[in-house]
DNA sequence: ATGAAAGCGCTAACAA
DNA sequence: TTGTTAGCGCTTTCAT
């Protein structure tokens, strides 16, 4: 194993001991010019970079920032990812992505694993089992040694931490008032998520806006697992005069859409659909889905930006947690009127 | 900033040395079962856990491995990304991802950055452009430093390191073949990987099998930016009669076959689809894409079971690299007869 | 059974 | 201008 070139190495090599060397790197003042020459030349040859491990141990900062991402086979986190990796890269930081596959233990195992000195802090959207569980010790921890986390999307009003999310009820709201402006009456809403905080929200807004209108009415279709309840999708959309779907999810819309074409619908004349999350299924059904975009990429660079901002500030031990909301749109396409 | 607890800070408040507190946390055999008890209960009690940094400074490991990946907006690596995972985090790994965005700079940027010391060794897929450069010294580097690198996918015979790959050339003979098989005689490619080393197989493939048989043409349409040009793969659906797609990229075969339902063809009985990667975009279009499975997930944790194996054997220096290649499947939908 | 000390690679205050 | 030293938190060899 051919090691890595190391300060002490170049002192030796110099004759010149190793705070020299150290300064020369940095053409700190107090060093000759000419030693500075020399030290940088050697360093060249060798390809000399420092140890990232020692420089962390010695200032404490990885540049480093944990990800904890419940899926990574679903658009939206893997948008929110790319803004989080673009927003850091910039500014000298990687991060280390961790998969938490909708699992508390999992969530917990990686948060203390990264605690201890991996990282220099987290963005973090819940998993399914730990918002439905509520255990969230391991959250407050981050806060209690001081160590900066965001949440993003599926959060906690009970761990003060700064916050993004989407404005999701709203979001809900918009997309049901553009399907009953558009003439639809009786709108069906299909999920997955009718457990998580976010599905809720989107539930809620939906009620709120047909309960504004006269002669509109909603019926919920939840859904275990879409990949083997198509059929029931399909059996719904024959047996319900449904003039409309709201997908909460992005899968949901997709397979009511295809559905729908199976039946013979026409899309939008028979019926309308919209979807949540602008992902790579809205813009490539057939037709193309209407959808609430949530602006992942921005999200996450949101969240990123705010976490470097609290890890630039670091004086300040105690500060007011922020909450942001990201404004949602309604990206019009062709399964609406 | 509250610290973490150290072993000194145990040690002190132990009236211990640090070494007996760090031999206790182990239990290791010389310490008296008494002094191990009290040590545990404190460091249950301050919930502590060990500098992660400097363990790995001390042992010169530190767990993690970089994933380089050019995209993760891209089903395809996504799913790779979720096989490293798993296979990573079962073993005790964490892992650090990095995305290129196709960019050779970015590339190096971060090997370099990973290299010293952040990682024990990498998964890589080359970017669009650091294949087209054909600048490797960056991976060659590593090689030299001793440092294990695993490429997949988009791998270069340049570099002599572990690879997995996909049997591209093969799995676009099968595809072609089935659609002959059923019927096709004029088949179109739809691609816009054709300057990638794993475009530039499927194609060959393709070229093969058609040549292979009477009376089959092959016609070629490159794309630069799908998003932009579905129009021209609309009117290239429309003047060329053609009775079968192959799209190289999962995107192409979608867009296409929506392309098709637009203008009003029948599929498969006028048009018959292909794509590749078993991505969401296949099981979510309309009709369901038949498509080539890459066992991407398999190939991820494949590529990782490879680095891994690596790591432990730290002792050969120098040992033989072995390339996987990973047997694709045609995976039968309802895009073609 | 316990502790002292060196060392991983680096930085920085202080000394020369 | 250069060098010595201590220390970041840990492991491990070698005393005691």
């Amino acid at each position: 194993m051919r090691k890595k070139v190391t300060l002490k190495q170049l002192a030796k090599e110099l004759n010149l001991s190793i705070s020299t060397v150290s300064k020369s790197l940095k053409n700190d003042s107090e060093i000759s010019q000419k030693t500075i020459n020399r030290v940088h030349e050697l360093a060249n040859f060798y390809n000399y970079k420092p140890n990232a491990l020692a420089v962390s141990l010695k200032s404490n900062k990885t540049n480093t920032i944990g990800v904890l991402l419940p899926e990574i086979l679903n658009h939206f986190y893997a948008k929110v990812l790319f803004g989080i990796e673009q927003e850091a890269s910039q500014n000298g930081y990687k991060i280390v992505t961790c998969i938490t596959n909708e699992s508390y233990k999992k969530e917990v195992e990686y948060v203390e694993m990264l605690n201890y000195s991996s990282v220099d802090g987290f963005i973090l959207a819940l998993s399914k089992e730990t918002q439905m569980l509520n255990k969230l010790d391991h959250l407050k921890d981050l806060k209690r040694d001081n160590v900066p986390l965001i949440m993003f999307d599926r959060v906690s009003t009970e761990v003060d931490c700064d916050k993004v999310i989407v404005d999701d009820k709203d979001a809900s709201k918009t997309a049901v008032q553009h399907l009953i402006k558009t003439g639809c009456r009786k709108i069906a809403i299909i999920s997955t998520i009718f457990d998580l905080s976010v599905g809720r929200l989107r539930l809620e807004g939906a009620h709120e806006e047909v309960a504004r209108n006269e002669g509109v009415s909603l019926i919920e279709l939840p859904i275990k697992d879409i990949e083997l309840e198509e059929k029931d999708i399909e059996s719904f959309l024959k047996n319900n005069e449904i003039d409309a779907v709201l997908g909460l999810d992005e899968t949901a819309a997709a397979v009511a859409i295809n559905m729908a074409n199976k039946l013979g619908y026409k899309i939008p004349k028979d019926i309308s659909v919209i979807g949540f999350t602008d992902g790579i299924l809205s813009k490539h059904s057939y037709p193309k889905l209407t959808t609430v975009s949530q602006h992942a990429e921005d999200l996450g660079s949101r969240a990123a930006r705010i976490l470097l901002d609290r890890l630039s500030n670091t004086e300040e031990t105690s500060y007011k947690t922020s909450t942001e909301i990201v404004k949602t749109s309604l990206i019009l396409r062709d399964s609406t009127n």
